[in-house]
DNA sequence: GAACAATGGGTGTATATACTCCTATCTAGT
DNA sequence: ACTAGATAGGAGTATATACACCCATTGTTC
């Protein structure tokens, strides 16, 4: 480590200049994680009194969906780690929404939405409906459906990366 | 309840129909949050070696351009609830990246970076820069900025809601 | 059929996130 | 100066997320 290394090529700081900082504002990650968050509370909000969260709420449908399902198909399908959804699902299991059980190959997990379970998706239905609308609205459908496009497109990119 | 009610006026279930549910595979907040899922990994693989997450890295990079500055205004400004923003704090903090200290008005905290945080924000920009363009290339440059510029105003007009 | 590889999950740990309720401090109005 | 309201923050709790490491079960190979 030389004393006379005012050039940048040495420069542990290069690129931390207002210009690389400002280009930082940029950041996919943040404003993606931003995004969900802000998103995450409106329909949070939208369907507090149903006792579901928004992310509970997906996960209910995929349930509905997909299921009966083993764990890591659901949580293959959810782009989600399979810890992450065994843990969620423990909630929605401790309310009865769901149910999880052995399957024939005993190492699986086989998960189930239960008649409770349908119920409550057809009670936060139309929360979930009016604040999506909401937001297709707020933005403008075709912006809204281009966002949707793009984001979608960036998932399936990085997963066949 | 009566047992003849096949149509759909009281129907609990009204809406979620295959047609219905298959709508729920748009949510904006699922395909936003599974967005954000993905890019992080990207984000805090590229930048594992670091010690950083992308988390910490836009938070550092924030507290480096706007800091000093009080926790509040900080939090306001990264659209992050504020005791969230406290506890991301706290491990900076432990990490001497950033020191947070009471302000003239004792009811606020003010978070600056250290040193050793300018340091370390050098040292993990250029993985973030790479991941960054790597994501760029990936989508296209020019769908790269819609997405951003659509997500942007997605945050914009909730807030301003 | 026994050894071994592959697969499916669970646990421990760490981070990120936000809500509710509470305390300390400041400010304005009297 | 006193008090009421506003503001800044902290603590407790709950959920969402993923990685590393481990165990049980299944399939494969000789």
């Amino acid at each position: 480590m030389t004393k006379h290394n005012k050039g940048n090529e040495n420069n542990p700081l290069a690129g931390l200049d207002p210009k690389g900082l400002a280009e930082c504002s940029e950041c996919t990650c943040f404003n993606m994680r931003k995004a969900a968050r802000v998103v995450t509370q409106l329909f949070d909000d939208s369907m507090r009194l149903t006792g579901l969260r928004g992310t509970q709420f997906a996960l209910l449908v995929h349930t509905c969906v997909m299921g009966p399902i083993a764990l890591s198909k659901l949580a293959e399908a959810m782009v989600t780690d399979r810890t992450t959804l065994a843990r969620n699902l423990e909630l929605l299991e401790k309310n009865v929404l769901v149910t999880v059980e052995d399957g024939d190959d005993r190492r699986t997990r086989i998960i189930a939405i239960t008649d409770d379970g349908r119920k409550k998706l057809a009670e936060a239905f139309p929360c979930w409906k009016k604040t999506q609308d909401e937001i297709k609205e707020m933005m403008g459908r075709d912006e809204w459906s281009a966002m949707i496009s793009l984001v979608s497109r960036l998932v399936n990119q990085v997963q066949e990366r």
